[in-house]
DNA sequence: CTTATACAATAAGCATTGCTAATGATGCAT
DNA sequence: ATGCATCATTAGCAATGCTTATTGTATAAG
């Protein structure tokens, strides 16, 4: 029993006359007989009674017809949801991010809602290490990272470019100042996140290289949290400048540029190479990219100080 | 989209891999491939992820399994109606009779029921002169007609044997008597069905015949009304002996057996010719005609009084 | 880094299927 | 009875789908 078959018997029981059901169809009145007959033979019953005018409906016809619509029904269904994937109208999109890239995702995510409101987005919260893995295994099709990774399986865009930034308390005796050095730093009581990073090590490094102390007095596990402690005045930090924005421009914390230190940390989109990414994540990708140039002017600007 | 290729779709999703899903349906990888590829191409989408070791759904692959999954047990649960529509298991009978012939229905129709409980009948009562019609433009499958009908197109079953019976109050004169002849009736109030019908006129010319008047003093249109009206103790009446077993068997009415009149009636069930007959009223004309034998002994004992 | 293995895609040949065209059968109306 | 409409049947042909054989690719092992 086909669909087909049953687009056949349909036609036969909507218009009740074989040949006119071949012309409906664009077939020879031939190959409607021999076609409900097969469906007869099948079944193990007959379906019309040829015997008068009309076909009519055997019980056994009845029965089919009742199904036959629905399963004909239900495949429009399908189609119809098919095409709402192909044309983003539907479809989930799982992304993975660390908390920190996470926030970059933010503005990307809004603008990508908007343009395609129908698909649904979940971004999980993992550790940057574990999301190639992950985006491997298809436990989520994109991940954002802050570094490019090994496996030749993925692929990766650079979407963002962030820096290490330099904050003070709004109160701090540095706070007027345009720019400081690193030596002035070495009577600070830095606050540092637990999660230890490569930029951390070239902090280090550096401070190292200008003969200077540093201080780390508190370590925090979220940037939530570093945020706060400075803000109230116990201490400064180093701090991703992508989660600092909102407390500059607030005024609850102060950013410095840092002669000598000039971190930047490349942001990027991952996912699988060869094709087997969905609509929605190619999609992703594009309004990513795009916001990527609008904020590159932005970024560098800031840089520049 | 066919439900074939929906079934080779499913046994990918479940086993994940190609080459598995062919052995599970027998056949080879190559036609699993090209069947899931025509699939693919005629909707527009990718339904497998085939870059990693398991074959993963691709978004649009987890829509139609969706979909896929509720198509084929559709058809499963249409097969399904259709065994047991075959197996008399269920259906439709619409039977058509007059009044009367409805009587006789039903103890055919009791048995009928135990055999198959799960088919649904419709008596519905017709006039007997509209019947072969009906049968004839399917609006009832079965009729039951006390004539042999003359369209070439129907078939008749002769299923029981029915006679005109004489039956008077219990306190009537004549009600202990095992016979009576014509000429005893010339004094009788007759009642009458309103209906008429050819074996009226029988009775007519018999009276005739032996130069006896007929006193046709009441017409009722329900042979209900008219066996009540001659149980008061009104009149005396010729009506259907099917009709009055159990007031005879109650002793609400006396028949007595009239020497010079024996009308037998032969009542039919009717169906249209050439094997356009549901399993439902094949198997009814079967019941009928066992009961037709049952009764045969019986009505001759009766007949013989 | 190469080799072996597992799996899927592809190509070509073949069998089956389903369609058309032509013809035969049957019922219905004139 | 004749003509018209309808469905069944048959044979031939074209399209479809399956198989076998081969190539391509990714993973695992040496």
């Amino acid at each position: 029993m086909e669909l087909s078959q049953l687009e056949v018997f349909l036609a036969v029981a909507r218009e009740k006359k074989f040949s006119r059901a071949a012309e409906k169809l664009f077939r020879t009145q031939s190959a409607v007989s021999q076609t409900i007959r097969k469906l007869e033979v099948e079944l193990g019953e007959p379906l019309f009674d040829r015997s008068s005018r009309d076909a009519v409906l055997t019980d056994a016809g009845r029965v089919l017809l009742e199904y036959a619509e629905k399963l004909v029904n239900l495949r429009s269904d399908a189609q119809e949801a098919l095409r709402e994937v192909r044309e983003l109208l539907a479809g989930k999109l799982v992304i993975s991010a660390n908390e920190f890239t996470a926030l970059y995702l933010l503005p990307v995510l809004a603008e990508f809602r908007r343009l395609h409101p129908g698909i649904r987005i979940t971004v999980q919260r993992s550790l940057g290490s574990r999301i190639p893995d992950e985006v491997l295994r298809h436990s989520a099709e994109l991940g954002v990272l802050s570094y490019d990774p090994q496996e030749p399986q993925l692929r990766s865009y650079v979407v963002y470019l962030d820096e290490l930034a330099f904050v003070v308390p709004p109160d701090h005796p540095l706070a007027g100042s345009a720019q400081v050095s690193i030596r002035q730093l070495g009577a600070e009581s830095f606050v540092a996140h637990i999660v230890s990073s490569p930029y951390r090590d070239k902090v280090l490094q550096a401070f190292k290289r200008h003969r200077t102390p540093l201080y780390m007095g508190l370590e925090l596990p979220t940037l939530q949290a570093i945020k706060q402690f400075v803000a109230m005045g116990n201490g400064v930090a180093f701090i991703p400048a992508i989660s600092i924005e909102s407390e500059v421009a607030r005024g609850e914390l102060v950013r410095i540029p840092v002669k000598e230190l000039q971190l930047e940390r490349k942001l990027r989109l991952v996912c699988r190479k060869g094709g087997g990414l969905s609509h929605a994540a190619r999609a992703f990708l594009k309004v990513a990219e795009s916001a990527a140039e609008k904020l590159q002017g932005r970024y560098r600007f800031q840089a520049d100080h």
